[in-house]
DNA sequence: ACTCATATAGGAATATCTCCTAAATATTCG
DNA sequence: CGAATATTTAGGAGATATTCCTATATGAGT
């Protein structure tokens, strides 16, 4: 696994050891992408193949890996700090569409702030390096079910 | 002042009861316009014209507050919820440029997003109806002080 | 003013996360 | 490989933001 190595070599070349507690909290994010695990649950998964982990060490180590920009942090605002695997562009993150509804979380394209973003450097004079996007409204399958609920009650 | 009338109207309208605590507590939101304040922020302010509040009341009255959309919360990941008032358009708020330089919270426009909120709309079926964005970056002065230091070093 | 549902104060409790320290371990070098 | 050493870890204590609990107080309708 080339994500594997790619750990390893910036650990190196940040002078970090390399250390199979880092290892397995980097898989578990690595292995469940797109789930946006929280700190807790990263801790529970990671003990179930190394058991005498510590709680402080995952935090340390997430905290690691968001430095070494190998995994990012999200806020949903539900009182956990939740984590995800960068990807691709390391420079800009995609964003998500939360539906108000269901609380579907789906992830969006990563590329549609361009345009944003050179308008924001001539009018604000702001050079903008990467961004936290979150979309608040309602999930196709929830839009469906209301606008059928409206004909209902017509 | 009409926001405070609107506050009362929206209070009733709600069933909510008028107490010196919630107008004391919206009033300081509404006096800090772009100040980003914490809840132990918001609380120490209503304490110099109020002293006799409890803490547990300013977070209730702050959820309360954010319930009614007359407040937004905002994270900006300093291990505090923070609040700010909500203006003009109700559904849509403006954005942040965050400085990683200097740690400057500079406000932007909101009406940005428009064209995007239409394209996830016809992509992703994805009804955008509000929505918080970040950017991260440099501010003006950081970047003039990073070129001068830039030119220094050649 | 009386009634009563709602709201509050103050402190206890909760929960996420961080700090501390002795023991363990990764890495370097001979 | 084995020793030296600086880093890392486990585990528990500690910190701190937020919420819960409950007896008392108060706003609002009559
Ligand atoms: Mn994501
Ligand atoms: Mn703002
Ligand atoms: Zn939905
Ligand atoms: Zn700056």
């Amino acid at each position: 696994m080339s994500v594997l190595k790619e750990f390893n070599r910036v650990l190196k070349e940040k002078g970090y050891k390399f250390t199979s507690q880092r290892q397995h909290v980097f898989e578990v994010v690595v292995e469940n992408d797109g789930e946006h695990l929280n700190s807790q649950e990263i801790y529970e998964l990671v003990r179930k193949k190394y058991p005498e982990i510590g709680v402080a060490t995952v935090y340390r180590t997430l905290a690691l890996l968001e430095e070494m920009k190998l995994i990012y942090g999200v806020d949903f605002e539900d009182g956990f700090r939740r984590y995800e695997i960068v990807k691709d562009d390391k420079e800009h993150r995609h964003h998500h569409l939360i539906c108000l509804e269901c609380g579907s979380i789906k992830e969006g394209e990563n590329d549609l702030l361009g345009t944003i973003e050179e308008e924001i450097l001539r009018k604000d004079k702001f050079k903008v390096t990467n961004h936290k996007v979150k979309f608040y409204g309602y999930c196709d399958k929830c839009l469906k079910i209301m606008e059928k609920n409206n004909k209902t009650h017509t």
